[in-house]
DNA sequence: ATCTACTAGTGGACTTGTCAACTAGTAGAT
DNA sequence: ATCTACTAGTTGACAAGTCCACTAGTAGAT
């Protein structure tokens, strides 16, 4: 469902294959919602079949033909929709707590790596998400890319928070 | 892979039916990996037909039979091998992200009924992870409960950065 | 000359997780 | 008397997501 209705979202921004659909969620929307190819092609023919969107098969020369789809008046009804049903909230997935539940199981050398391995990457995480804010164009509020970049800075909240928590265990561990 | 994992991290704490299981997860687990029944159930056969668990039928008067699963040194090894690998970060997974990606393209009334729900929950989640804190006893740095209590205050400061971020967002859309 | 990456997409196998129904006895509430 | 919840577990169907291999031409790098 939420794939689906990502997709139409972007489509719903221009028109768009399904090779420019995966740069566009490795680019900009990875940091909430990461999708696998196969994923998005099989997903785009589902929204085909359902009338979500329609597919254009174009002639390049030099490279390979690409199918550019199109949302449809029935395609942005059911965007609407979406965006304005309440989300239940996703379940929470964090392998990383899972290991810290059971950490009093390790000794203390693999202890620290494990606290000093997540420190790490959600450092660069943290200088990765900056990097595209500070890389994108100012935004006044209300207006599209607001909210774009407002997803960016709810991912930049949450690392940071993380490195507040590391901070405050490994402490308390000494 | 990880509910495995979850699994005899639970079952090393003490033997335990499947029953007990899904209610342990609901308590304690949570708010970082929950788990459906049939899943456990079938997870937990796996488990002993890998020879990391093993599993032994109680008869109860009055009540179902039962059958309690206890951890193996095999499985005590897997658990371990485990907890000293480093977690690849688990994909982001925010389906309310992806409704404020798109939120342009909403009227000021639903913009605004997105971002209270979204702090009406945050706030009733935060109280609930705090009064599971509260309600606990207070644990001494390095032992096991400390690390479980870990996770509960990642979750806290999560949730309050979230709250956070959603008054910036609020601020700025006046 | 070979290797890699890019463009554009397809297909199969597989894992993980979700939902709902079903069995069956006990105990408490209305 | 009926309804609901608890205990304990099983099964089937399905949805969502991952991984890998494959096609096939172009262009640049070593």
């Amino acid at each position: 469902m939420t794939l689906s209705r990502l997709i139409l979202g972007l489509l719903s921004l221009a028109p768009m294959t399904g090779y420019e659909l995966k740069k566009h969620f490795d680019a900009t929307v990875n940091h909430f919602w990461s999708a696998d190819k196969a994923q998005i092609y099989r997903t785009l023919a589902a929204l085909v079949k359902d009338g979500f969107c329609v597919a254009e098969t174009v002639q390049q020369d030099g490279l390979p033909s690409k199918q550019v789809h199109r949302i449809t008046e029935h395609g942005r009804a059911a965007l609407l929709e979406w965006l304005e049903t309440e989300s239940s909230p996703d379940a929470e997935r964090n392998a990383f707590l899972g290991r810290v539940f059971f950490a009093g199981q390790l000794d203390k050398e693999q202890l620290h790596k494990l606290f000093d391995r997540r420190r790490e990457t959600a450092r660069n995480y943290l200088a990765s998400l900056q990097e595209q804010l500070a890389a994108s164009p100012a935004a006044n509020p209300g207006e599209a890319l607001f909210f774009q970049l407002a997803t960016l800075r709810n991912g930049i909240r949450h690392v940071k928070a993380e490195l507040e928590w590391l901070a405050d265990i490994e402490k308390e561990l000494v």
